[in-house]
Parts: structure tokens; C-alpha cells; sequence
DNA sequence: CATAACAGTATCCTTTTCGACACTATGAGC
DNA sequence: GCTCATAGTGTCGAAAAGGATACTGTTATG
């Protein structure tokens, strides 16, 4: 399994777990598809506001590849100044569950604040 | 958010998705907590066999840094030869949701074949 | 005596990813 | 004529991740 990460994949158990991964993997690929699952449909102005701290390029590079992956349609409106909408094809919709469950996760194993990343203790389900 | 994304983090809506995400990063981290659900425990060995084409230095690695994250514990046996046993955590345990879900969508959508991965036709479920 | 199993380390090197920064084109508004 | 907004590209370099390979120490087994 010499290969980047990106391209990924080999047949032993657990390779699902693996390939799907390797779609969402990418510093913001996981954020650009569940701010898609919210908003429907972006500009790219739009995304890069919801994504404060990443760069012009790099959105692009994301953007792009996701594009390539399937998971989600640019549309390009020849106006000026111009107009590209993003949004989630039926493949990149059928990520939602798996978006949920991360940031369900998250939302109750992580805190967020201010830059930095706590634990939060593990709630006892079974009380 | 100029850090490894290993240390990724910041407060903006979505970041729980990528915090998320910044614990199963790694090029092994999803299939070893997958196979830790599957079996309970593990020895370092037993893991190697079920990783076909890890290197012994980096499913340590891997290991080692799923630990400290608190996703699983290593208990060593001081006995010849060496035995050390991995499990999950409760925290660790508290992924299998997540880890579901990207294999339930692996399933779905993914064929892994031989060494190349191809997408299969999206099933209509509507039908 | 040689070998194998276990669970690693150490060293070195390549690939990949990421980020900074500068640059493009067009038209509208002032 | 200058500036702004839009949606990008291009180039460069640093940092991180990953991989190849060789090595350690102990005991049991043949």
C-alpha cells in the first residue's frame, strides 16, 4: 500500500472503512461537504467565508477534487462578475450520515475554544 | 489554522466535523480501530497480520498516537517474548458509530478490487 | 549452535501536503 | 481612472507524513 493516501486502496477487511476516508480526507473536505449538507448550494465566496482560515488556493484544490470524486457539481455562470455555484450531487448527498456521525462525535467528545482542543469528559450513558 | 492537521482545530461551525476527523487521520488509524471492534483485543502481531502492507515502524506510530489521543490502551506483559495487548478505551469505543458509517458507506459505494478502487452505480432507494 | 517469534527502535530518505504570496480578467460604481 | 468584487492560477518553499531497511534483546525449539 505504497500510495498516497488519497488513492488508497487494497481488498482486506476494513478497506471500506479505508476508501471512505480517503474521500473525506483532505484538510477541509469534511467541512466544505457538511457546510454543503447545510446550505444546499454555495458560491465559492461563500464557502471561503464559512472556512475563515483556509487560503483561496487550497480551497480550489478541495473543491476540485471533490469535484473529481464525484461528491459534488460546479457550476459555472458565464456572467461577470462571475458565478460558480457548488452543491452536493446524489453521491456526495449519500455522505450525510457519515458528516452527521463526525460531527455528532464531535459535538460531544470535543471542545472548541478559542484554538485549541479539549476532551470532554465521557458521559456515563448507562445512568 | 496553520497547524498539522493532526492539531487542527479552531471555532467555526463544522469544526466538530473536522475534529473529528483529526483522530482517525492517519493512514491506518480508521482500519485499526475497525478491527479493534471487531475482535475486543489485540496483540501487536495479530494487528500486523490483519494490516497487510503496514510497516512495523508505522502501525507503531499509528498505535502510539491513537494511545495518546485516549482511543486505546496498551497493556504490556512482562513476559519472553514480549506481549502487549491493544484495546479500545471507552472513548475509542464511543467511535463505532463513526467508524459504521464510514464502512456501511465503503460498502455501499466502494468496490475494491484487486488494487484499484472503482465506485459502484448509486442505487436508487427510492425505487 | 542456528533459527524463529515477539514487540518494537533507529536512521535515512522520498513523497505529499500545505501555506504565503503574487498575479490574472472583467465590468460596475464612484 | 481608481477601486472593488468575483473566482480563480502560478510559483515557491517548508513541514509533515510515510516508507525502506536494518537493528535490538530474550527465550524456546530443533
Amino acid at each position: 500500500m505504497s500510495r498516497p493516501r488519497a488513492k488508497l486502496t487494497n481488498t482486506f477487511p476494513g478497506c471500506p472503512v479505508e476508501s471512505t476516508l480517503s474521500f473525506i480526507d483532505g484538510k477541509w473536505k469534511g467541512v466544505i461537504l457538511y457546510h454543503l449538507m447545510l446550505a444546499g448550494t454555495l458560491r465559492f465566496n461563500e464557502l471561503r467565508r464559512r472556512l475563515p482560515s483556509v487560503t483561496q488556493r487550497m480551497l480550489t484544490k478541495q473543491l476540485r477534487e471533490l469535484e473529481e470524486a464525484g461528491l459534488l457539481s460546479r457550476t459555472v455562470f458565464p456572467v461577470v462578475p462571475p458565478r460558480v455555484d457548488y452543491a452536493l450531487t446524489p453521491r456526495g448527498e449519500s455522505l450525510r450520515p457519515v458528516i452527521m456521525a463526525l460531527k455528532a462525535w464531535g459535538d460531544e467528545n470535543v471542545l472548541c475554544d478559542g484554538d485549541r482542543m479539549t476532551l470532554k469528559p465521557l458521559e456515563n450513558r448507562s445512568a
